[in-house]
DNA sequence: TTAAAGTACAACCAAATGGTTGCACAAATC
DNA sequence: GATTTGTGCAACCATTTGGTTGTACTTTAA
């Protein structure tokens, strides 16, 4: 067994991909891995909200969605801006691009695959 | 506090959303919070391997791996079918491509939301 | 100036996660 | 037939997660 530090493509060590640390990359998908924050980010995508707004339409209590947003602010998917006594929050799209486009490489990869084993068939036609 | 049964978006109960449930999006994004399980996807979408090979590639007990394939699996992002007595897995670039569309879609609320502000501007143009 | 609204944060808890070891079993090899 | 190889699975453990309640602080409103 071939202790490995870094699990990633085997290239280099701490990679950037997009920019994103692996832990980073972690985080956002940690967070997109929960309905209720799905909908948190939906909704400050479409337009911003204050914590206790948002809290008021899902059962559970304030602080459970206060924490739902810290996750998502943690994995850099909201912001929380201060205005007066309350926090807004809005949704960040370029988040939700680089994950995407994360996740398109991961599609390259494998058309690369089928590109490579279209080539080997058609060196042998028969 | 309305009691909120699905805290999706508001139109309907249990939204098809690209065909995917809303627990199988849990366990997708679950899945890829995890770089072993990223590499392991990416793998096996270049290549396709038994347990044993990849396990062989990380540092951590057969059986460690054994249960990220697992996880894997449950979310539809590799494929473990049976030849001789090893378990061949493969990745699935469907489930990719389904995750990556219906992060599409939160770019298209965002811009819907873009558009309906520069409606509003070019209404008022001063 | 008091009260209420909005937030922050700590303490606590049950359940899930991510790892381990150990054992059982089937398939390939000697 | 005996052994090794590849797998499945259970039991166990530490840590994280996702929720709760309670308390305190700041800003707005009465």
């Amino acid at each position: 067994m071939v202790a490995q530090i870094s699990p990633q493509s085997a290239d280099a060590s701490a990679e950037p991909a997009l920019g994103l640390t692996d832990e980073q990359v972690n985080r956002v998908f940690r967070a997109l891995a929960d309905a209720t924050r799905r909908d948190i980010v939906r909704r400050t995508l479409t337009a911003e909200a204050s914590i206790s707004e948002l809290a008021a339409d899902y059962d559970m209590s304030f602080a459970a969605v206060q924490k739902h947003v810290s996750v998502l602010e943690a994995a850099d998917l909201v912001a929380r801006t201060p205005k007066g006594r309350e926090r807004i929050i809005c949704g960040n799209p370029e988040t939700i691009r680089r994950v995407q486009e994360l996740l398109g490489h991961f599609e390259q990869i494998w058309r690369s695959r089928i590109d490579r084993l279209d080539a080997f068939l058609s060196e042998r036609p028969e």
